[in-house]
RNA sequence: GCCCCCGUAGCUCAGUGGAUAGAGCGCAGGCCUCCGAAGCCUGAAGCAGCGGUUCGAGUCCGCUCGGGGGUACCA
């Protein structure tokens, strides 16, 4: 349980800005949040605010005139050093160093409870990801979601949410029935049939692969069935194979599922049947030659050209995407108890994204229990060209060779180094080639160093406990304890954003300090105090590193 | 056409509206009688362009030019 420093900080501006205000008889003061920042550079304190700014047109005052009275009010009392009025009106403070150095032993003292707060206690919070179409193995494309979901779902219930990690398996769409189809095609062909692939059928080889296993499995069982019948019988086992698959594989990746949903579950109960019936009492359906359209002036306004409208079930019976999905996501949100559901999707669901947007509130959910975190494509390079990912045309790199080539913690960190806004394209051979100097082993390696220092004191007969902090006075171990205490608020930035990869960004920072630390100032040496004190800050950074890596699903090598 | 995302160093990418824009790889050079050189230090090199909002813009808004995605009775 930690509170984030920033937020100490934050509370005693405020209330030093409330007795300014007082004192001055300014008000309206409240309507600007005292936001507090690390600033860059180190000459302007620990934390500044830019508030007095901000507040110089409201108040009619000058900003420096505003710093100067919120200072006036700063009690100079720990984690306060000190604060001073810079620049055009900055209020900027700095941490009192012994309360600073007591900070080494507290997070020691925390361990595997740092950074962990109970900011979302009692939220339920159901993360969906990868749910990659089943009519094939997972691709590099669909791994992109599985990081960041994962790591997402990691940081939420840090902050004391009750998260559940969700796979949705999408077992009833035209595309598995599609996949059904390329089945039997190919099962046919192994009895020597002459019988091409459809033109919208899957190519990959892996087909093949399926279709042997059930003639290996039942022989020529299903060969006079008519077509449609023998895929809607190789369906069902090649359900259960993919699934098994993603699981095998999506563990590879380190991530273990709560929970396989599948859209059969749904559809055979009922459930989607009386889904469609509630939008019918509500108004928002209408049928046209066969078809059920969801139909609403909202919906008409958001409609490009070229839309027909949005279908939920077509002329032969099908319920489309919009609708399955419709029912999965009111059955997680009002049956199956989760408060808030918060999707990793593709980029290529954007405009779904919005239909759902605008169909849940009709139902009776609150638009802001559904929230989609989008990620941008990624393109693989095939032969030094870059190519768009797709099972249907064969043309995509399998997540598990990748995994294999160049294991967990290298993919993970990589897929978690840029935002989710930004397009990624992934070089195989690259990331194989330079998996040697891959930055996670930058970090791993601070974290191994640290385990190194501990056997070395070890040996020497140092016990690492009980070490003075008053004599971390070097500026590099301030650096250092300032950085470890930078892991809460983080986090705490993390769960208002979703920006997961800061987690990568910050991890590299708190090595590079490290590793920088340690070329300069000896942690075990012949000075026995200095070496116990050293081995103190040296534990936290330690437990920091391994909280970051851990939340990152990244291993902590004692050694490498 | 319309909608969404992106454009930062040679390459791949970070950068909650703040005070001197960062990292890795690559390139040039240097550092192990001493806790792990998978490390450290030094150097060259950058916000696509034009306007606007703001005390302050890489960050917000508009336009232009690039790149990606969507625009299905696919998911």
């Amino acid at each position: 349980m930690t509170t984030p420093t920033r937020d100490r900080v934050a509370a005693v501006l405020r209330h030093a800005l409330a007795g300014a205000a007082a004192a001055n008889g300014w008000s309206g003061t409240d309507a600007v949040p005292v936001e507090v920042e690390v600033p860059k550079d180190p000459a302007h304190g620990d934390y500044a605010t830019s508030v007095a700014l901000r507040l110089a047109k409201p108040l009619r005052r000058s900003p420096r005139e505003i710093a100067a009275a919120i200072a006036a009010h700063v009690p100079r009392e720990a984690p306060v050093a000190s604060v001073e009025v810079a620049g055009g009106g900055f209020v900027n403070v700095r941490l009192d160093d012994a309360w600073l150095r007591a900070q080494v032993l507290e997070i020691a003292r925390e361990a595997d409870a740092y950074g962990r707060s109970e900011r979302l206690a009692g939220t339920r919070i159901q993360v969906e990801f990868i749910s990659a179409n089943p009519t094939g193995p997972l691709t590099v494309a669909n791994a992109r979601g599985g990081p960041l979901g994962d790591v997402l779902a990691n940081v939420l219930a840090f902050a004391g949410a009750d998260v559940e990690r969700e796979y949705y398996v999408e077992d009833r769409t035209a595309q598995v029935k599609r996949f059904g189809i390329s089945l039997a095609v190919r099962y046919r062909q192994l009895f020597g049939e002459r019988i091409d692939l459809p033109l919208d059928g899957y190519q990959g080889d892996y087909v093949g692969d399926i279709a042997a296993r059930i003639k290996e499995l039942h022989g020529g069982r299903f060969r006079d069935l008519s077509l449609e019948d023998q895929g809607a019988a190789f369906v069902p086992m090649a359900m259960d194979w993919m699934v098994a698959d993603a699981q095998r594989v999506t563990a590879k990746l380190g991530i273990r599922f709560d929970s396989w949903f599948r859209q059969s579950s749904f559809i055979e109960s009922g459930y989607l049947a009386r889904t469609i019936d509630a939008l019918r009492r509500k108004g928002v359906v209408v049928e046209r030659d066969g078809v059920v359209f969801f139909e609403t002036p909202e919906a008409v306004a958001l409609r490009r050209e070229g839309d027909e409208g949005w279908v939920l079930v077509d002329a032969a019976g099908e319920a489309k995407y919009l609708a399955t999905d419709i029912a999965y996501h009111r059955l997680c949100l009002e049956e199956r108890g989760v408060d808030l559901k918060l999707d990793v999707w593709g980029a290529n669901t954007q405009y779904h994204v919005a239909q759902m947007k605008l169909v849940l509130p009709l139902l009776g959910i609150d638009a802001a229990r559904f929230e989609v975190l989008l990620y941008q494509y990624v393109r693989f390079l095939k032969e030094g060209v870059l190519t768009r990912m797709g099972r249907r045309t064969g043309q995509f790199l399998l997540l598990e060779d990748v995994l294999d080539a160049v294991g967990a913690d290298v993919a993970r960190f990589f897929l978690l180094q840029r935002g989710a806004d930004a397009p990624l394209d992934f070089d195989f051979e690259l990331a194989v080639q330079h998996s040697n100097d891959n930055p996670v082993y930058y970090v791993q390696y601070a974290h191994a160093r640290i385990a190194s220092i501990f056997r070395t004191a070890a040996e020497r007969g140092v016990a690492p406990d009980g070490g003075d902090v008053r004599l971390l006075v070097a500026p590099a171990e301030r650096d250092l304890i300032r950085l470890c205490l930078r892991l809460p608020e983080l986090l705490d930035e993390i769960v208002a954003h979703r920006g997961v990869h800061l987690l990568t960004v910050y991890a590299l920072e708190l090595a590079g300090a490290f590793h920088g630390f340690y070329r300069d100032h000896r942690v075990v040496s012949d000075d026995a105090a200095l070496s116990k004190a050293r081995l103190g800050l040296v534990r936290a950074v330690q437990v920091t590193l391994r909280q970051t890596l851990g939340l990152l699903g990244v291993s902590a090598p004692e050694s490498m």
